[in-house]
DNA sequence: TCGTTATGAGACACAGGTGTCTCATACGGG
DNA sequence: CCCGTATGAGACACCTGTGTCTCATAACGA
């Protein structure tokens, strides 16, 4: 007895449908959604507990995307890490930036705030390694470094939603300014 | 014949519990904003429109103060009147961080574009009298460098938030890898 | 084909927030 | 001191969105 078909395409559309939503209104209601994924508002809450979970799911789906991405740069360590991860992660600014809107709702989930800790430390450990290998100053803080990183990733995100550049002009700029920005030569170029 | 006390008294009262208040939970409502405030729920409603001008009037406040905290600097071109902004500017994180979080609700309003408009035009004028200084890497475009300062700052404000820093090292911090994020070195580093 | 089961449509109750209104009260200005 | 007026408390209607439930229908699997 196989699951039945449209239990998984009402699955599938619901997901789509949600992502496709609230990129454009980060503020739809359950209705908006059901209507965008062809499906009865009943049939979506068949499908997903609540708001907030839909929400959750959408963050989980999005870290699950961000780890396949990533999966394959797990044998590079320090700047070339970071470099690669931010080639893999700037495509995924076209499907789920708006979450960075809906983040206060799903950070109440402890499976959330999990996910999101541990991601925060590979990126630490990313940061020390580079330090060590002299392509980060050592001055900065990690943390600094790490939110340095996450805030110059999200201008991006922001100007390739807009629609003002590029993906690949987009990452030259992060790329450029990340690693110049926490490079081994305070003071340099200051007015 | 004086405009009365009462008057002024709770305008004030409430404009600082909004910003108390909506800091703590930007989806604080009405009655809780009241509260905070001191005064009842009607009395917030015979001072402002709605909810939503509440949020306006205080992104107008915010503008006010960045421009009062700005004014000195009007002599200052290029580099120098970045990196002061960014001294004059990061003090405020304090107040109005929380307006990043409520920023769609205000949007809405002409003038709060308008003049959010003008802040990006000063700020881009003063990214290019950098560029022909030598102080900023002509390579990288205008809007780019506008929305990296922009969320290098935002990156300090939230630490700053949450605590893992003071405002003075954020200072050095955010200076730094703002600078040489664009400075003209490209390449350097790089791993 | 036949039974099972997911679905759609819609009604429903409910919670929470918003904005309006009234009226007695207390405070401030002249 | 007295008038004017800002205020507090609370009732009120209203709206929007949420989440539940039912029942007829249509699609699926065996």
């Amino acid at each position: 007895m196989k699951k039945d078909t449209r239990q998984v395409q009402s699955e599938n559309a619901i997901i789509e449908a949600s992502i496709r939503t609230l990129l454009v209104n980060p503020s739809a209601g359950m209705s908006e959604i059901a209507t965008a994924a062809g499906v009865g508002r009943a049939t979506l809450y068949r499908h997903v507990e609540s708001r907030q979970a839909l929400i959750e799911k959408l963050v989980l789906v999005c870290m699950e995307e961000m780890d396949a991405a990533t999966a394959p740069l797990a044998h590079l360590t320090g700047g070339a890490a970071l470099e690669a991860r931010i080639d893999a992660t700037m495509p995924l600014a076209d499907r789920f930036h708006f979450l960075a809107e809906l983040w206060t709702i799903a950070a109440d989930s402890e499976a959330i705030t999990q996910i999101d800790n541990k991601l925060d430390d590979e990126l630490a450990v990313l940061v020390e390694q580079a330090k060590r290998a002299g392509q980060i100053n050592t001055d900065l803080p990690t943390p600094w470094v790490v939110s340095f990183y996450a805030s110059t990733l999200m201008a991006a995100w922001w100007l390739i939603a807009s629609g003002d550049v590029e993906i690949d002009e987009a990452l030259i700029y992060t790329k450029q300014s990340f690693f110049s920005g926490c490079a081994k030569n305070p003071g340099k170029n200051r007015p």
